[in-house]
DNA sequence: CTCTTGACGCCGG
DNA sequence: TCCGGCGCCAAGA
């Protein structure tokens, strides 16, 4: 796994994810296979301005720090399910189920 | 090459 | 549920 191509792989795996829908950064590291957490929040943060960031949440379903406002008022505007106070992502509900489907389907990314 | 930092994750108290 | 500690991989100085 190249690192150019790596970040491509990871910025393809964050637009698959479907407004109202999130994925934790474990989970686009574990859905593209390699890399860990860090290394997609490292990815986000470098190139994040190109893909849905705001769907992309800690696994505890809280949000991004220094990001925390816009990114659940972006969630919140696609009909994200909050927890009871709308500080965190209800991970259960909103958790994409990409890690499954994408199992079965053929790479989006070409 | 080594040390530090970062849009993280899991475990224990 | 909240807080602190350790581990994780990669980039920057």
């Amino acid at each position: 796994m190249h690192g150019q191509a790596y970040v491509e792989v990871v910025l393809c795996a964050v637009e698959q994810i479907p407004p109202g829908r999130v994925l934790s950064y474990g989970d686009v590291a574990e859905l593209v296979g390699s890399g860990g957490p860090r290394q997609v929040g490292h990815i986000m943060a470098t190139h994040g301005d190109a893909v849905p960031w705001w769907r992309v949440v800690r696994a505890d379903g809280s949000t991004a720090v220094r990001k925390e406002a816009g990114q659940l008022r972006l969630l919140a505007g696609e009909g994200c399910p909050l927890r009871p106070g709308g500080q965190r992502v209800d991970m259960a509900r909103a958790r994409w189920d990409g890690l499954v489907l994408g199992a079965a389907l053929p790479d989006p990314c070409g």
